[in-house]
DNA sequence: CCGTATCTGACTTTCTTTGACCTACAGAGT
DNA sequence: ACTCTGTAGGTCAAAGAAAGTCAGATACGG
């Protein structure tokens, strides 16, 4: 199990019980996991970042803290962000298969859609001699293009 | 004895006692053959190709494994029969529709489901600039991908 | 002997973990 | 107020851990 895994892992329990909200000492954390501090930090950047769901704030100094936050945005509102704002006019695979594991983390995507969009959107499903560049543009495309009709579908 | 039949046999076996799902590290298997890591990804590409029935994910870095799912045997026999026999190297986007279509008057996928197999397959989906023949390529290969990809989590 | 299948090794890419150094804040002492 | 000092978090680059890729060597069936 790696470790980061279980910092994650943590975190969210912690943030499972009771609120969407927790804050946490750097120094307290990475002394349990037995780590280095930094290792914190790039948890929340892999982890919990706002592409994740998630803010974070901290201050420094005696009594500092880390606080982390779960943005509780409407299914909806996400996959406009997405649409309008996130998603431009070219997107990797890797890019893809992050944004799907997310929405699928968030819940506004079943495992199964998730599963499907994966499938879409992979460089097998893409295998004709294009260049990566026009691949990219496709996915992208692709991608409003399955989001919209998810959007529509959650509309109901 | 090739070794790669013996790994892939070895792989197999794994997958024999229960579950369609085994999780193996590469470096760890390439030790206990007594082989070149890389030849563990040759079985992989020959043996264990979507072609053949499985699907495989991964992961580098820390803590990286292999996944292999066995989709043969366990996916829909309507399904299987599609990705192998009825869909060929090309589709075009009306072939598409009706196929997704039929699915899912047959059930055997969602409303939900369809709408998100027309929506990658649009025209809308895949407006860039390149020839239709290719773009016909590509719906085949979608298509069979995310039908390989259902037939895996319909275990019926 | 030829074409295909198998194997290997060098190099690449991705993800994780650590450590050294940097910055910010709070409170004590002046 | 002003500085000094200790506490705590931030940054970044480098090391480490796995898996991927691909060209070329080797072996094998016909």
């Amino acid at each position: 199990m790696r470790l980061s895994d279980s910092i994650e892992q943590f975190i969210k329990d912690l943030l499972k019980e009771e609120s969407t909200e927790v804050e946490l000492k750097r120094n307290e954390l990475a002394e349990y996991f037995g780590c280095a501090p930094s290792q914190i930090n790039y948890v929340l950047a892999t982890r919990f970042s706002p592409d994740h769901g998630y803010l974070t704030e901290s201050r420094r100094g005696g009594g500092g803290y880390i606080r982390i936050v779960r943005v509780v945005r409407s299914g909806s509102q996400r996959l406009m962000y997405l649409v309008n704002d996130r998603i431009g006019d070219s997107l990797s695979e890797e890019e893809c298969l992050r944004l799907v594991s997310q929405l699928k983390d968030q819940q506004i995507v079943t495992a199964d859609e998730a599963a499907l969009m994966d499938a879409s959107v992979s460089a097998r499903a893409l295998g004709v001699p294009v260049p990566d560049a026009l691949k990219d543009a496709m996915r992208a495309k692709m991608m409003k293009s399955m989001l919209m009709t998810i959007a529509a579908r959650n509309r109901a």
